[in-house]
RNA sequence: GGGCCGUUAGCUCAGUUGGCAGAGCAGCAGACUUUUAAUCUGAUGGUCGUAGGUUCGAUUCCUACACGGCCCA
């Protein structure tokens, strides 16, 4: 059965049409934005578009709001202005949500507002389906994820999230290049997952008769590019992570990555700082942000704290005494009996663990952290005063990590035992490992400049700027279950219930 | 994977200690030339997430499942 409301936007539908009314036209020449018409002066003639939102009828008088991509204006209809027919298409066949284009001239309203007089208008685009309601907006969440074109509809809020998103995101390009780095694009369909440890989706190349996989991330090309000569590239675009799902993990999210010849893990921290305070300043009020509760100051240098410090200082343990999991997990299960490390399959994934459950949660501030042990990343330097950590940092803002970096491991042959190393956690049974990469060390083997590269989680970022507690909240269109309800497209049911397009009165 | 919470009209939400299902907005019919959450009159609109179970009777209680959210791993 076709719903009430559908059916009432379906019957004015086929009224215009039987009026000779193109429903659905092929465009409107556009003179000013609504934000801009209603700067002109009263009388100035203009030719506007957008979405009906709201409709108050006096008879033969009728005011209404549209939007478009600048905001709300209002517009109106006067019966001695406008010719009859088109009278009363806007008073009987227009509903909320059409999109409309007018012609007429500013004019100022006895409560000062500035208006749109029609003198002549046209149905752009007839909506089947109601909006949401036009105070409360849309509300459920699943509802604006899923269908998130009326969430930019109807909700102011998150039509600036996403302005702002790409706000951030372009300022960053030309920080960037203002650095004289070059946007690159390296492939997202890779023969081996590499460049961080990360389960992989997999995925099949027909023509070339193999697998396939989505990239965990660029790093390996963008240093092969390095060691064809382009000395400072940047690339940004989705990388794929077949994990879990959180507030701060997508499976398919979107880095920054930049590489620069001769920099070091140093330059990149201060690199980092620069662009992420630049970016707070152009885009929040002041140094400090506001997240799940907390005010964030952004602003001075941000404090270091070593990796294997903070978790002696939280656990007591100094797992840099530890060559093997087992000697760690032991020494674990006797001074941390909550922690099950057991669950933990590889070295590496057993440091992890601990710092995520022990250090990360009181990381609040903006900080970097430093010289991670050498096991947690194959691609990454040793430190030369301490080959057993890295020469590499994390940027963690209200425990999340927004930037990774470090000083890149250029020496082919370490290059190779650390790769296998990986493969040794993954044969114990740690699905986030990196796979060997031997292309990557072959192009090591032709020397790769000394360099250092960064990742930073754009999706997080523009989260911590615009107040958001999730990483869904930020994208478009994130990922979700199948949707189950059996919701019947407005034309399939019209169809099945015998509609037609000219029995209607 | 485990625990908890949610799912009622197109939207935002009430409600039923188990007994005819409620409001506002939207929509429909009508009035109205200065409204802006317009107003007024009238008539509408529901498989109460899905499937079972208990019961004289289930939207309400129980079980499973689906989708979403939060917390934990």
């Amino acid at each position: 059965m076709v719903d009430d409301l559908i059916r009432a936007r379906w019957e004015k539908l086929t009224r215009l049409r039987e009026l000779g009314v193109e429903p659905y036209k092929d465009g409107f020449s556009v003179s000013h934005s609504l934000k801009a018409a209603l700067a002109e002066p009263d009388g100035t003639p203009v030719r506007v578009a957008g979405r009906l939102m709201t409709l108050r009828k006096f008879g033969k008088l009728a005011f209404a709001h549209l939007q478009d991509g600048s905001g709300q204006g209002q517009v109106s209809f006067q019966a001695d202005l406008l010719p009859a027919a088109e009278m009363e298409q806007a008073s009987k066949l227009l509903d909320l949500g059409d999109v409309v284009g007018i012609e007429g001239f500013l004019w100022t309203t006895r409560k000062g507002e500035k208006t749109v007089q029609t003198e002549r208008f046209a149905l752009l685009s007839k909506a089947l389906r109601p909006l949401p309601e036009k105070w409360h907006g849309l509300k459920d969440g699943e509802a604006r994820a899923r269908r998130r074109y009326l969430d930019l509809i109807a909700n102011e809020a998150t039509r600036e999230v996403f302005l702002r998103r790409s706000g951030i995101v372009s300022f960053m390009r030309r920080f960037l290049e203002a650095s004289d780095f070059l946007e690159v694009e390296t492939p997202m369909l890779q023969a081996a997952a590499s460049g961080a440890a990360a389960r992989p989706f997999v995925t099949r190349h027909t023509a070339l008769d193999r697998d396939l996989f989505l990239r965990v991330a660029p790093e390996t090309y963008l240093k092969r590019l390095l060691v064809g000569g382009l000395e400072r590239v940047y690339e940004l675009g989705k990388n794929f992570r077949n994990e879990g799902i959180d507030a701060s993990h997508l499976q398919e999210f979107t880095m920054l990555e930049w590489y620069a010849a001769y920099w070091n893990y140093r330059d990149n921290m201060r690199f980092v700082q620069d662009l992420v305070q630049s970016v707070v300043r152009e885009f929040c009020a002041g140094t400090q942000v506001r997240f799940q509760g907390q005010l964030l100051e952004f602003g001075g240098d941000w404090p270091e704290i070593s990796y294997v410090e903070a978790v002696q200082e939280a656990t007591g343990i100094d797992v840099l005494e530890h060559s093997t999991r087992e000697s760690l997990a032991a020494e674990v299960q006797a001074r941390l009996p909550d922690v099950d490390a057991a669950a933990y399959p590889s070295l590496p994934a057993l440091v992890d663990g601990l710092y995520k459950t022990t250090v990360r949660p009181r990381l609040v501030q903006p900080c970097f952290l430093t010289h991670h042990p050498a096991e947690l990343v194959p691609l990454a330097r040793r430190s030369s005063t301490d080959p057993r950590v890295l020469d590499m940092f994390q940027v963690l803002v209200g425990s999340w990590e927004i930037v990774k970096g470090y000083s890149e491991l250029i020496d082919p042959e370490e290059q190779y035992r650390r790769m296998s190393d990986q493969r040794d956690y993954r044969a114990s049974g740690d699905e986030e490992t990196m796979m060997t990469e031997r292309d990557y060390i072959e192009c090591m083997e032709y020397g790769m400049p000394p360099n250092s590269g960064v990742g930073l989680g754009v999706d997080r970022l523009v989260a911590l700027l615009t107040e958001n507690e999730t990483l869904r909240s930020v994208v478009f269109f994130p990922s979700l279950r199948d949707d189950r309800r059996e919701e019947r497209l407005v034309v399939e049911s019209l169809a099945q219930s015998g509609e037609s397009g000219d029995e209607e009165t």
